[in-house]
DNA sequence: GTTCTAGAAC
DNA sequence: GTTCTAGAAC
């Protein structure tokens, strides 16, 4: 098996087929794993389940899922987002229970993404992870940068006029992957970091410095 | 997507 | 001399 089709794989077969390790819950219409190279302290992706009348190539990716009927597309985003919103308060409990403070939780796709099947990334803002080692890890989740499309963007597509929607589901991939070259910024204070090493080491202690203050926050 | 590594950058 | 990046291979 491809590693870039460990995700189809995975949709098209039964929860109950996926080990613990993999699987961290399901729905009739969707199954949320652990990412396997995790780019924060918290990182998951939901994916919908391949199931009639939804075919394998239309959820091949987000463009060829918006690149077809427009209901069905919109059928699959929504419940992705329900998914979302149940997971949320999960990890935020979850982030209680280990780390005694919550933080803030990214939602949401790549312009272009490198493995097969719709995935959506719910990914803690932290960023520190040692998965993380290079430029295009770390631009790929800026939440500012426009390579990672946030869930709410993609849903305010549907209500946009007819031309701005077909604009949007392009996902040009010449358009979008020169932002993984773009120079590392930390999307938190926006200052220039000179490379990969200093980037993480900022960004541990800006959650670091996060968790200070909400702790503090939080014993008043 | 990751791993490996040559050669650039320091 | 060591650190770091980026492209090829998988």
């Amino acid at each position: 098996m491809s590693n870039l089709s460990v995700l189809r794989t995975y949709a098209q077969t039964s929860p109950s087929k996926l080990p613990p390790s993999v699987l961290f819950s399901s729905t009739s219409t969707s199954m949320t794993v652990f990412d396997a190279f995790p780019k924060a302290i918290f990182h998951f992706l939901i994916l919908p389940r391949i199931q009639p009348p939804f075919t394998t190539s239309e959820l091949s990716n987000l463009r060829t899922l918006l690149k077809g009927d427009k209901e069905r597309a919109k059928e699959v985003i929504t419940a992705l987002n329900e998914d979302a919103k149940t997971l949320h308060k999960e990890i935020e409990e979850e982030m209680m229970a280990r780390y005694g403070f919550k933080w803030g939780i990214c939602t949401g796709f790549h312009a272009v993404p490198s493995m097969n099947h719709v995935h959506l990334h719910v990914i803690s803002d932290d960023f520190c992870s040692d998965r993380l080692k290079n430029k295009k890890h770390y631009n790929s989740f800026h939440p500012k940068l426009g390579f990672f499309i946030s869930l709410d963007e993609v849903l305010s597509w549907f209500e946009a006029t007819p031309s701005y929607y077909s604009s949007m589901i392009k996902l040009d991939e010449k358009q979008y992957e020169p932002i993984l070259k773009e120079d590392l910024v930390c999307w938190r204070c926006h200052k220039s970091m000179k490379n990969i090493p200093t980037l993480k080491a900022h960004l541990q202690e800006e959650w670091e410095t996060q968790a200070r203050r909400e702790k503090a926050k939080l014993a008043k």
